[in-house]
RNA sequence: GCGCCGGUAGCUCAGCUGGAUAGAGUGUCUGACUACGAAUCAGAAGGUCGGGAGUUCGAGUCUCUUCCGGCGCGCCA
């Protein structure tokens, strides 16, 4: 447990304790204890650390916060804690005030392990699997894989430095009805070289300038050798031409972007395996399934009906929801990428994965409830299903929206970002807004190396970090370990405010994993690169105080190592000099 | 039509299970380097939290309603 986690159960033990004897006096009513939270108030002039517990027991005792919160402030004692000192305030918040041991113990925290620090057993080795980007891979990635792969990431870092057992996967969409797509699509534009508009191209095929190109680049390796053959055959000579050069252009672009995954799972395995028929009969076995107009059909809308009717909703809100079956084998004998989704999913947790998280954009929400269901079906705990969703990603350039690359004309392709934006600053940025929220993401912004892009803020901070070392280093002052009474000195309220921030990296770890949400600790670093630079300008680390110099190194190489922890778990540089 | 997500400072966004005088960055204006990196910092200005009603000690946060924007309701994925 580290310093901060220590100091809120002290007080959530200390007041539990206070009000269990002003009960025992007879200054509060016998009541259930109440649920109450300890934390860091908005407006730290309020005190260290604040309570509700007042307000939170006003219904139970029946009294006004501010006479609970007397009963509870006469029976408190905070020997052996943190804390030196309390008050009342405002509708009855109990605040409390640290005492100077809380600063040193958490700066220890920091020097005892600092690549450690912010690590915990919060996930207690669960396995998590973290599914994301899984573009398809009849064409380029385009802006929003750009956003899930920062975003799926990065989570699965979070999740791996709260102590989670976190798997990053691809789902390759390498079958089914989009490859036909992209068979019929290739076909057509290899016919075009020789019969021009003779060939009409599918209505539904793929119009991207990328499958004229792989028709292309086969004919100038293999001429007209597909011309007098089948189409069948043709078709799939082309696949296995164009598909394996598109998964590797992909496999090249996630490189790049420094996104490494544990495995790229090929949606064909399950279909050559039987694993998506083995779903579809077992659903067929429970009964969940129908023929209709030649097609297998799941009940989706009676599963759901019984799911949400189960949670407690009603009939008008599920009316409303005007649910629907699904076709999970086509008449033309072809499962559906839903039957092959739920075989996937079951696949993850017949795995071992007792977590699944799969980063989705937000056109794909409608999927989100009947994949739950469906889990449910097969005998998984559709709960254990978290899908966080994602909006759409709007480029800005020069202020106005910008659809295309200024290099190609066409739309702007992740392969373009990376050409145009340093993967650090990429990566940083689509850490900085909560996934299920629209996003701008400003090309010229995301560009520039100065204090308009938040990665270079950052990055500065620990640069001029390392500056400082060497500087002081050529006036012959290295760092030393110090004493508790050296570290005591640290009594500046930038200092305070700064390790008070510190302390707190830990349980934003956990908040983050908690909420899936990596982007609370690309804002906690912010916080605490602004929280340095405000202490370089208020305290100078070389002063004729060598105890207190030496405390203020200390501070500094702790700063510098919960930086370096972040942008090494986000995989983002870290430079000593800029 | 129904559903999901969003609407907070000029702009981009935080605001944790309801809590104290609604915050930060950016932009604008004014200041701070003969001292560890000014890629920094300090200060000022900037708000009917889309509108309305309700729930209660207390609402940006919960409920209802309404307006605006994005998305979804396929034998597409």
């Amino acid at each position: 447990m580290d310093t901060y986690a220590k100091a809120v159960s002290q007080l959530k033990a200390a007041v539990e304790a206070a009000i269990k004897k002003a009960i025992a006096a007879g200054t509060l009513p016998e009541a259930e204890l109440p649920e109450f939270i300890v934390e860091v108030p908005a407006d730290t002039s309020h005190g260290d650390f604040a309570t509700n517990a007042a307000m939170a027991g006003a219904k139970a005792f029946r009294m006004p916060p501010f006479k609970i919160a007397q009963a509870i402030t006469e029976n408190l004692d905070l020997s052996g804690t943190f804390f030196d000192r309390f008050e009342t305030a405002g509708p009855g918040f109990i605040n409390f005030f640290l005492g100077g041991d809380f600063y040193v113990s958490s700066v220890r925290d920091v020097l005892s392990d600092p690549e450690g620090y912010g690590s915990s057993d919060f996930g207690r080795g669960e396995k998590v699997m973290v599914e994301f980007v899984s573009a398809n891979p009849t064409g380029p990635m385009h802006m929003g894989n750009a956003r899930g792969g920062a975003l799926g990431d990065c989570l699965a870092a979070v999740l791996e430095k709260a102590g989670y057992q976190a798997y990053r996967e691809f789902y390759v969409n390498d079958a089914g009805n989009q490859i036909e797509k992209f068979a019929a699509s290739l076909e057509a534009r290899y016919l075009q070289i020789y019969k021009g508009d003779e060939i009409v191209f599918p209505e539904d095929g793929y119009q991207g300038g990328d499958i004229t190109d792989l028709a292309n680049e086969y004919n100038s390796e293999y001429g007209d050798a597909l011309l007098n053959v089948t189409s069948d055959e043709r078709k799939k000579a082309l696949v296995d031409y164009a598909l394996p050069k598109n998964i590797k252009k992909m496999q090249e672009d996630m490189a790049a972007y420094k996104i490494t995954y544990d495995k790229w799972f090929f949606e064909s395995e399950l279909h050559k395996s039987g694993a998506v028929k083995a779903v579809v009969d077992e659903l067929t076995a429970k009964g969940l399934t129908y023929e209709q107009d030649g097609a297998v059909w799941y009940k989706n809308k009676e599963v759901l009906t019984n799911k949400l009717l189960a949670e407690g909703k009603t009939q008008k809100y599920i009316d409303n929801l005007e649910l629907k079956d699904d076709v999970l084998i086509r008449q033309n004998g072809n499962p559906t990428y839903f039957a092959a989704d739920i075989a996937y999913h079951k696949n993850k947790f017949d795995r071992g994965f007792t977590t699944l998280i799969d980063v989705w954009g937000a056109d794909h929400h409608g999927h989100v409830m009947r994949m739950k269901g469906a889990m449910d079906a097969v005998g998984c705990d559709g709960s254990k299903l978290t899908v966080v969703l994602m909006q759409l990603v709007k480029l800005l350039r020069d202020g106005k929206p910008a659809k295309m690359s200024k290099r190609t004309g066409k739309a702007i392709q992740l392969r373009d970002l990376l050409e145009e934006v340093p993967v650090d600053s990429a990566r940083f940025l689509f850490n900085t807004r909560e996934a299920n929220t629209q996003m701008d993401f400003d090309l010229d912004v995301a560009v520039k190396q100065d204090n308009q892009n938040p990665v270079y803020y950052v990055q500065y901070a620990h640069a001029r970090i390392c500056s400082i070392f060497k500087a002081l280093a050529a006036d012959g002052i290295t760092p030393r370990d110090c004493t508790d009474a050296e570290l005591a000195l640290l009594t500046a309220p930038e200092e305070k405010e700064l390790i008070s921030h510190l302390a707190l990296y830990g349980s934003e770890i956990i908040s983050a994993a908690k909420d899936y949400d990596p982007t609370k600790i690309t804002r906690y670093v912010t916080r605490l690169a602004t929280l340095f630079h405000k202490f370089y300008n208020a305290c100078r680390v070389k002063g004729d105080d060598e105890g207190l110099t030496q405390a203020r190194l200390a501070l500094c190489a702790c700063v510098r190592a919960v930086i370096r922890n972040v942008l090494t778990m986000f995989n983002i540089t870290c430079p000593e000099s800029m």
